[in-house]
RNA sequence: GCGCCGAUGGUCUAGCGGCUAUGACUGGGGCCUUCCAAGCCCUAAACCCGGGUUCGAAUCCCGGUUGGCGCACCA
């Protein structure tokens, strides 16, 4: 049994993950949290929220799951987010096109549909299956479609990604941060991808869970103001230099900008971040590494692309989060379908004086003496050049029409005018979080089976299943276990139940099975501490705190206990600081 | 999507044409119990779905669903 499978399979045992659908057979590629599960879960993502939304600032917002058809015309998923399928005629059964052809031309993957029937025709390529005939290629696109309202309502996507909400509130949320670069916006939600074949259980979903940041910069500035906060933090890098020698290189961000390894600082900041949260939420240092795209895997348009990488048992290196450069792609696709500017107004630090070339025509004569077309012949006549302009004739071409316009009608002139700012297109850096993927390294990173001395101190050693969670992230915070099943110590153990919950942990009681048993249990989901009230607390009004790692304990009064294990598990403080060690 | 292998209580598992389906752990109730899966009693809980072959199918055959691996795909 390989780590993967024994972590599933207490997921699944003690509630963190389930198959959906297992009543009905299930399906590939959904997955349900348990009530362990999903605390987990929602642990990591506030974790998050606190490192982007928090302390970077970038405000979180909401957009519909479900998109519109123009949104992802625009963020070229409708295009270009799909594999071209051919159908037999005879069996029915589905091949990728390009795969039946790519024998017969080297470059099957770049060719359309149409080409692909055309070469499949030629050359009488016949179904694998059953040699029938081939029907025409189609496009599958890994996005589900849905109709929005009844009828022939409008195509609607569900969205393969968050990004584009941030994109299409550009404008809003440039009004929001009162148009100042560089600002940010940040999304967790559902997206969905209609995967032809998910696998590798929670690593590849049909829904999933992202956590996305589009942080909109000056194009010429990624500097960082607060860069100096991981300037010299070590980090795994795996560049493209590095692949190719199959060494991954300790080194500070710092360095890794000098040399250039890392775009700019900004990217190196992000990294720095990205780091900092994985290690928070309990990925192992040793198991983590960025790296960074290869030359011809990044898309056309990023500047420089980074993935978090991390190693699990069964599957290696899992890709994580991927952090890029898009540069202006993203805007300018959006402002080319919306016929809308996407730009901010960025204000010089002093002004320009600029000396040009501007050409004034007199609309109160160019109107009443070309009618319709004086539009057009303005615009035309104020890209001319001075040579043209001077000719006592100028000849102006509308819509192929030769038209004379006189010359008094037209001033021109040199002139030096202020220029106090510029409309820029932000860059956009982008740091993509698989929610799914970390909370199943989290699980994976944390779990541990080791043998433990058995009861009695006999030679016999037993072997403990603990999973030592970040206690921030820990499911349950704490357990509370009356000594033994007695009216006596059940009462103030409710009581001691009750004063924690009011300090808003989630606290879970348990008075069946044996003390040991229930250690144990507590173990295996990550309570990182278990209260046991016992006959001393009867005579003291103390109790008994047990650490999970360590599985030592301490003794200190119930006085104050809430806010003794609040520290502990959110501000750090020592277990062996909490008491009286036992 | 293709190929190979699998699917039995919550979990792991026995079974190889005669089943009233093994066992362990877990869960629940109780007895006992003063700190690390102790013991005893009671109890709950399963053949993935649909066809077929057969007097008879958990078992053999076909299809589907689903899980794993390889290929392909994907970031």
């Amino acid at each position: 049994m390989d780590k993967y499978e024994q972590v599933i399979e207490m997921a699944k045992r003690r509630g963190f993950l389930w198959n959906s659908f297992e009543l009905y057979g299930g399906t590939a590629g959904f997955y349900d949290y348990g009530p362990l599960g999903s605390t987990l879960k929602r642990r990591i993502e506030q974790i998050w929220r606190e490192t982007y939304v928090v302390q970077e600032g970038y405000m979180e917002i909401e957009a519909p799951t479900v998109g519109i058809e123009e949104v992802f015309i625009a963020s070229g998923h409708v295009g270009g987010f799909s594999d071209p399928l051919c159908e037999c005629k005879n069996c029915g059964e589905a091949f990728r096109a390009d795969h039946l052809v790519d024998k017969i031309v080297a470059v099957a993957d770049t060719l359309s549909d149409k080409e692909l029937d055309k070469v499949i025709r030629e050359n009488n390529v016949r179904c694998p299956e059953c040699e029938g005939e081939l029907g025409e290629t189609y496009e599958f696109n890994l996005m589900f479609k849905t109709q929005i309202g009844p009828g022939s309502g409008r195509q609607g996507y569900m969205r393969p990604e968050t990004a584009q909400g941030m994109f299409v509130d550009f404008l809003r949320l440039a009004r929001f941060y009162r148009d100042k670069l560089p600002f940010g916006a940040t999304q967790i939600g559902k997206s969905y991808r209609n995967e032809i074949s998910p696998r590798q259980g929670v690593i590849r979903l049909r829904e999933f869970t992202q956590a996305e940041a589009e942080i909109f910069i000056d194009p010429n500035d990624k500097k960082h103001t607060n860069f100096s906060r991981f300037a010299d933090t070590l980090v795994n890098l795996y560049s493209d230099e590095a692949q190719d020698r199959g060494i991954v290189d300790k080194m500070s961000l710092a360095e890794a900008v000098e040399k250039g390894i890392i775009a700019h600082e900004f990217l190196a900041y992000q990294i720095g971040l990205t780091n900092h949260f994985l290690q928070r939420v309990g990925i192992v240092a040793d198991k983590l590494r960025f790296r960074q795209h290869k030359k011809d895997e990044m898309a056309h348009y990023a500047i420089d692309c980074w993935d978090a990488e991390i190693e699990t048992d069964r599957f290696g290196w899992v890709e994580v989060v991927g952090i890029a450069d898009r540069t202006d792609y993203d805007l300018k696709a959006h402002a080319a379908v919306s016929k809308t500017e996407l730009s901010i107004y960025r204000e010089y630090s002093e002004p320009k004086m600029v000396t040009q070339f501007v050409v004034k025509p007199n609309m109160g004569k160019l109107g009443p003496l070309f009618k319709g077309k004086a539009k057009d012949i303005a615009e035309a006549l104020k890209a001319m050049s001075v040579e043209e302009l001077e000719k006592d004739n100028i000849k102006v071409t509308v819509d192929g029409e030769e038209l004379i316009v006189p010359k008094e009608i037209v001033e021109f002139a040199e002139e030096t005018v202020k220029i106090s700012g510029e409309n820029i297109i932000p860059h956009v850096i982008e740091p993509s979080y698989g929610i799914d993927r970390i909370f199943y390294s989290t699980m994976e990173h944390a779990f541990e089976e080791e043998m433990v001395a058995g009861k009695d101190d006999t030679e016999e050693e037993e072997a403990r299943i603990v999973m030592r969670l970040k206690k921030e992230v820990a499911p349950v915070q704490v357990a509370v276990l009356p000594l033994l099943t007695r009216e006596e110590l059940i009462t103030p153990a409710k009581n001691v139940e009750i004063q924690i919950k009011q300090k808003g942990l989630l606290v879970s009681y348990d008075d069946s099975g044996t003390i040991g048993r229930r250690y144990r249990r507590n173990d295996e989901i990550g309570t990182p501490y278990s209260i046991t009230i016992d006959y001393d607390t009867l005579e003291d009004n103390t109790v008994t705190i047990r650490d999970r790692d360590s599985m030592k304990q301490v003794r200190a009064p119930i006085e104050g206990i809430a806010d003794l294990l609040y520290e502990m598990i959110y501000i750090g403080r020592d277990f062996e600081s909490a008491g009286k060690a036992l």
